[in-house]
RNA sequence: GGAGAGAUGGCCGAGUGGUCGAAGGCGCUCCCCUGCUAAGGGAGUAUAGGCUCAAAAGGCUUAUCGAGGGUUCGAAUCCCUCUCUCUCCGCCA
């Protein structure tokens, strides 16, 4: 959510930078209701004002022992009639336009950050830098794809996982299951041991509250799975593990002192894919169910574009430490999800498709999430203030197998395991067509 | 799932219809006293809005005692619904 005092003051230039990301801001609808909330304000508290001004009154003269039937006070009875009867109506006009006000405001995307490069679509996303050398293959080289790969190993089944559940899920065994876990292992383990990030095991199931503070609902819920839970309403299965995360400092004031809090967690992600009909189809790069190491970042306000190069170098390292080549990508304005200020792509090389592939997103929200969640911190002179909050993939687990796979593919259709992820595979440094173990 | 108890400010805790945004304590901040490691005295100490002010300070004002609704001139206090926490029973990884 912005600030609605920086669009009252600042309207015109507000609609300008949100016209960037592809979104109308209906500019006289939003005066209008300000303006009429504005003066509806006034008058109910006018009206609340003479209401307690009459009772605490009433209250004064039946300490000195006036009697309620006594005319001193039925006396005012006429007036607090009118008054209760127009306060009534009043505080339902309020209510109505507050409500709408609330309405416009929630589904208002974040403004872009200065440093975000200005355009359409992906087309326009800026390259930063890139990491490694894309490996040369022998020109008699059949490079295969992570498909290919593990279902000749016999340990990638896609159209058993399609009985199970239909499409878009999956299903590993054997070694392959083994490197997905190790990897997982893998990520946890370098972000807490190395980057100083708290492991934390989070509810794969969340409210409503929680999925509006980091703003995927209301404007998005087709892209979430939903579970009905009879008369309390229903769940949501996260779609990351940002959502449970971030919300832990919802409605919190946190100590000075505590910041940064860095958290990371590692849990299944599940989006419904809607309006993604027909694209990766094929392999695990688009699934309904996937897992992914996350990073979050919640800090000073200062300090949270410090803090986002810093959390997109944590999520670099894990691609590092594997040896796998990528680019970082600075997202333009049209491109950018509705939380970010500001995003940071890290594209891994994936030679089958001769592409770099979106592996992880690291964005900083700024006060985006922190004013919906109400995540607030006390501040150098003792106020409360509103917290920055910042998260990234590191990295997305299945996408990252989809990389080791394709890029440490051999000859004779094994595949290489890199050292950082031998240890967590009990010391063995291939997958070979050997069965499930 | 059944039975019961509870939810008050940073924390503890009082408050069952009226001058209560809320006693008291703890903690914290400032000042004074004292001076050697411990103590005494005083003042202050919620959040979000609106109006006023050139701005800051200040002043006025509204809301908020788990959430929402109701009764009432007036609700922390009474009624209803919900959420959460705790205890016991049942079930269960």
């Amino acid at each position: 959510m912005l600030d609605i005092q920086l669009l009252r003051t600042d309207l015109e230039n507000v609609a300008k930078r949100l016209s960037t990301r592809r979104f109308t801001l209906d500019t006289v609808r939003f005066q209008k209701l300000v303006m009429q909330r504005g003066s509806i304000r006034t008058d109910t508290q006018k009206l609340e004002e003479a209401r307690n001004h009459i009772s605490k009154l009433i209250g004064q003269l039946r300490g000195a022992g006036h009697d309620p039937d006594d005319e001193t006070i039925g006396g005012f009875f006429p007036e607090i009639q009118k008054n209760s009867d127009q306060l009534k109506e009043a505080k339902k006009r309020l209510g109505e336009i507050e409500d709408e006000l609330q309405q416009l405001l929630e589904v208002i995307p974040n403004l872009p950050h200065d440093s975000v490069p200005e355009g359409k679509s992906e087309a326009d996303n800026q390259e930063i830098r890139r990491w490694g050398t894309p490996r040369k293959f022998e020109s008699n080289f059949a490079v295969k794809d992570h498909v290919a790969i593990g279902e000749d190993l016999g340990l990638l089944d896609f159209e058993t996982a399609a009985k199970l559940s239909g499409t878009r899920f999956s299903l590993m065994q054997g070694g392959l299951a083994r490197l997905h876990r190790a990897l997982t292992q893998f990520m946890l383990d370098t972000h807490t041991q190395e980057h100083g990030y708290t492991e934390t095991c989070v509810p794969y199931l969340v409210t409503a509250e929680s999925l509006y503070g980091t703003g995927q609902l209301p404007k998005f819920e087709e892209d979430l799975f939903v579970v009905p839970h009879g008369e309390q309403g229903n769940y949501y299965l996260i779609p990351t593990s940002e959502v449970p995360l971030t919300n832990i400092v919802r409605d919190q004031i946190i100590a000075l002192e505590s910041l940064p809090i860095k958290l990371t967690a590692h849990t299944p992600c599940f989006r419904s894919e809607a309006g993604s009909y027909g694209k990766d189809t094929r392999g695990l790069i688009r699934q309904h169910q996937f897992d992914k190491v996350e990073l979050v970042q919640i800090v000073h306000p200062q300090k949270s574009y410090e803090a986002l190069e810093e959390l997109t170098g944590h999520a670099e390292k894990i691609l590092q430490k594997l040896e796998l080549p990528y680019r970082v990508m600075a997202l333009c304005t049209g491109d950018m999800g509705f939380s970010a200020a500001k995003t940071y792509d890290i594209e891994v090389w994936l030679p089958a498709q001769n592409v770099y592939r979106e592996i992880s997103s690291c964005s900083n929200c700024e006060a985006f999430q922190a004013r919906r969640m109400k995540a607030r911190f006390r501040n150098e002179k003792g106020r409360p203030e509103l917290l920055h909050t910042l998260n990234g993939s590191g990295l997305a687990v299945g996408r990252t197998l989809v990389a080791v796979l394709e890029n440490c593919q051999n000859a004779d259709g094994s595949v290489s395991i890199p050292e950082a992820l031998q240890p967590y595979m009990g010391g063995l440094d291939r997958l070979a067509a050997q069965g499930k173990e």
